[in-house]
DNA sequence: TTGACTGGAACGAACGTTCGTTCTAATATT
DNA sequence: AATATTAGAACGAACGTTCGTTCCAGTCAA
C-alpha cells in the first residue's frame, strides 16, 4: 500500500505536508488558512514560505506526491497481474484499502481536481493514474477480454461505481467498511465491460 | 427538461441566483466573492443581503432550488416508465441532457456537495435525487429485474459510470457530446445490474 | 564566519457584512 | 382628489476582520 506521509518526528517539510493533508481533506483548500497549517504543523510561517513559496505550493507539492505514489501503486498492480480482470479488481481493492486506511489521502485525491480545490490543476481525467487505468482497459479490449466499445466509456464503467462508493464512505454514508461491498462492486464492474466470449 | 434560472429581465432575486449559479459553477464557492456576484447580477450589495441574509444563503437557496427541480424531473421519469431498465436509461439520458444543455447547473449540482463548496450541506448520497435513484433500483430488485445484491452498490453501479463521464465532459476532457456515448454507457450500466433471468 | 534555516511581528489587500439613507409604490387621511 | 404616511426594497460607502505574504533579526550547523 501507499506509505503515509510522515508526521511529528519528521523534518519541517514533511510536518507541513502531513498537517496540510489532514486540513485540506477535512476542511478543503480555501477553508484552511496558512496560519492553520502553521499552528497544526508546529512549523513557523517563515519556514513554510521558505520551503513552499506560497500556499498553492503546499497543495501542489502534496498533490504531486499523492499522484505519483498512486501511480506507482497502480503500475505495480499492472505488472503483477497478467489479465485485465484481475488487474481491474486489484485496482479497486487498492482504492478501497486506501480509502479505509488513509481516508484523508483518498479524500484529498478525489477532491483535489475540482476548480474549487486547486486552481488550475490538471483535471482528474487527464491525471496519470486515470490514464493508467484507462490504458489497462484499452489493452484488455485489444486482447478481447473487454467488449469493443468506446475506451473512455469502458474505463469509467469499470471504476465509476467503486469510486462513487468510496465517496459515499468518505461522506460517512456507509456504516460498514468498503471491503464488505467488494464482491458486489466487482461483480457489477466486470459484468459491465467483460467480453461476451468469457 | 429543467427550466433554466431566469436572467436579465427578471427580478433582482432571480438575477442574483442566475449570476451566482454561473460564478459558482465556473470558479467555485470560495473563489467567488460577494462583490463578484454584485457586479455580475447588477444588483446592489444591500439588496443581496436583504434577500439572502448572507453569502451562504445565496448558495443554499440555489442548491435547494436545483435539488428540488432535479428531484421532480426524476420523479416524472419514474412515473412515466413502468420498468426499471427504461427508468434508469431515461434518468441517464436526463442527466446527459442537462449536462449538455445547462452545464453550469450540472456542474453546480455535482460539486455542491463537497465540503469545499457548501459548508455543512447534506452529502449527495443523502440528497433526495440520489435516494430516488436508489429507490428505483431497489424496487427493480424486488421485482426481479435487477440482480440481488446490496442496494447501494447496485445504485452506484448503474449510475456511477454515467456520472463520471459527465464530470469528464464538464472538465472539457470529452470533445464529442455525451449523447454520442449514451448507447455504450447504457449498455455497461444495465449489464452491471441486470438480472440474469432476462 | 558564513550560509541555510527559523521565528513571529507586521503589512496591504480583499473579504463578508453592516448601516444609514434614498427610492418606490401602496395605503390612509383629509 | 390630493396629500401624508409608511413599509419594504434598493443602494453603496464604510467597517472590522482575516487572509496570504513579506521582512528581518536571530539561530544553528559546517
Amino acid at each position: 500500500m501507499l506509505d503515509s506521509i510522515p508526521d511529528s518526528t519528521a523534518g519541517p517539510r514533511d510536518r507541513v505536508l502531513a498537517a496540510a493533508l489532514e486540513l485540506f481533506a477535512h476542511r478543503g483548500y480555501f477553508s484552511t488558512s496558512v496560519p492553520d497549517i502553521v499552528r497544526a504543523s508546529g512549523v513557523s510561517t517563515g519556514s513554510v514560505y521558505h520551503h513552499f513559496g506560497d500556499k498553492e505550493g503546499i497543495a501542489r507539492t502534496l498533490y504531486d506526491s499523492v499522484i505519483e505514489r498512486m501511480e506507482q501503486a497502480l503500475e505495480a498492480i499492472r505488472e503483477r497481474h497478467p489479465d485485465t480482470a484481475s488487474r481491474c479488481r486489484s485496482m479497486i481493492e487498492l482504492l478501497f484499502d486506501i480509502a479505509e486506511h488513509d481516508p484523508d489521502l483518498m479524500s484529498f485525491m478525489l477532491h483535489a481536481r475540482h476548480r474549487e480545490f486547486l486552481p488550475a490543476i490538471t483535471p482528474v481525467c487527464s491525471s496519470r493514474p486515470f490514464q493508467l487505468m484507462r490504458g489497462v482497459v484499452a489493452e484488455g479490449m485489444r486482447r478481447g477480454e473487454v467488449r469493443r466499445m468506446d475506451e473512455t466509456v469502458a474505463a469509467v464503467s469499470v471504476f465509476g461505481g467503486a469510486l462513487r462508493l468510496i465517496q459515499m464512505r468518505l461522506d460517512g454514508a456507509l456504516d460498514r467498511p468498503l471491503n464488505d461491498f467488494l464482491d458486489d462492486t466487482w461483480d457489477c464492474a466486470w459484468r459491465a465491460i467483460a467480453s461476451d466470449a468469457a
